[in-house]
DNA sequence: TGCTTTTTGTTCATGGTTGTACAATTCTGT
DNA sequence: ACAGAATTGTACAACCATGAACAAAAAGCA
C-alpha cells in the first residue's frame, strides 16, 4: 500500500516553507502583543490599513481582499464604528452596499499601529539586506500567484461558490 | 504630535513581510483545503507530525513546540484518541504527564498527510530553486532566533509566566 | 517528615471565525 | 414591466483557541 513514501525533512522545499510557517507564527503573536496598547489586534490592524489605502471600499470587497468571510466583517465592523475608528455610509448608487471610511481619529490610530508594526519588523529583520528581503517577498509573491490562480487551491467549496461556477 | 511618520509602503522590510505574511495565509487555507479527504485540519497535523518525529513527548512539551496553549491540546487530544489515531499513556516515573504516542493507523494517517503536504508545497514552490529556498529560510530562521529571545516579543503575558520569572 | 511551591493536565467561560439561512436590493432576460 | 437570479449585509449556531481557576502529583526545603 505504502507507495514510496521518502519522508520529507531533507526536501529542501519542504524544510525552508516550515521555517516560513513558523516564523509568520511567532510573528503574529509578537504583532498581538506589541499592538496590546492600542486595544487592537491583528485582524483590526488589518481592516484599518485596507481602509486607509482603500477609502470607501465595500464590506464585500475588504472580505475578499483579506480573505475572510463577510460575516466575520459584519462582526468586526460595528464594534470598530462604536469606538469611532470609522463610519459606515450607505452607499446612494447601490443601497446594498455600506462604504467604509476611516475617521480622523481611526487615522491617527491607524498610523500608531503601523508605525509600531514597521518598528517590530525592522527590528526582527534588521539582519536581512534589501537584497535578500527583495528576493523573499520575490518568492513569496510566487506563491501567492500559484495559489490564488482561479483553479488553484485556495477557494473554499462553500454552497454560494458552487452555484457560482453554474 | 506626528512624530514623523512615513509610511512604510517602500520600506523593503516591510513590504517583502506582508507578502510573506500573505502567502502563509493562502497556503493555510490550501493546506486545509487539500487535508479535508483525511478529515483533519493544519492544527491535528501539526500535533501528528510532531508525535511522529518525537513519540513520547508529554502534552505539556507539545504545548510548548506548538507554541499553542495546554488547554488546547486537552481538547484535541482526546478527540483524536478516540479516532484511533494516538494513546496518551501515564508516565510511571511522573504520574502528572500523559506520554503521548501514534497508533500504527495514526500514523499511516500522519504519512499520508505529509505527503499531501509535502505535494502542495513542492507544487507551489516549484518555481524556486534550491538556493533560493535555502536563502529564504536562512532569513525565515533568523527571524525566528530574534523573536524567541528569552527577552523576545513572543512570551505571552500571562500570570502564569509573570510567577515564573520570580 | 511536614509544609510550601511548582508542574501537569482538565474544565470552563470568553471571544473569534466560519458557513448557512435570511431580508433587502439590484440585475437579467424576455 | 416583471419574474427569477444574483449580490450585499446581517443573524445565528457550530467550532476553535485562549487564559484563569482548579485538583493531583512531584519537588524543594525547613
Amino acid at each position: 500500500m505504502n507507495k514510496k513514501q521518502p519522508l520529507p525533512w531533507d526536501n529542501p522545499r519542504f524544510h525552508n516553507w516550515i521555517a516560513v510557517a513558523r516564523a509568520c507564527q511567532v510573528m503574529g503573536l509578537s504583532l498581538a502583543r506589541a499592538l496590546q496598547p492600542l486595544d487592537i489586534k491583528p485582524p483590526h490592524l488589518d481592516i484599518l490599513v485596507n481602509l486607509f489605502r482603500t477609502p470607501g471600499i465595500s464590506q464585500q470587497d475588504l472580505a475578499d481582499k483579506l480573505l475572510v468571510g463577510r460575516s466575520n466583517l459584519s462582526m468586526l465592523l460595528p464594534q470598530l464604528e462604536k469606538r469611532g475608528l470609522l463610519v459606515r455610509r450607505s452607499d446612494p448608487q447601490d443601497r446594498r452596499v455600506l462604504r467604509l471610511e476611516l475617521t480622523p481619529s481611526g487615522t491617527d490610530l491607524t498610523l500608531e499601529a503601523i508605525a509600531i508594526q514597521t518598528d517590530l519588523i525592522d527590528r526582527t529583520m534588521k539582519t536581512a539586506s534589501t537584497e535578500e528581503c527583495n528576493l523573499v517577498g520575490e518568492v513569496m509573491t510566487r506563491i501567492i500567484h500559484e495559489l490564488t490562480r482561479p483553479d488553484g487551491a485556495i477557494e473554499a467549496r462553500t454552497e454560494e461558490a458552487e452555484r457560482k461556477k453554474a
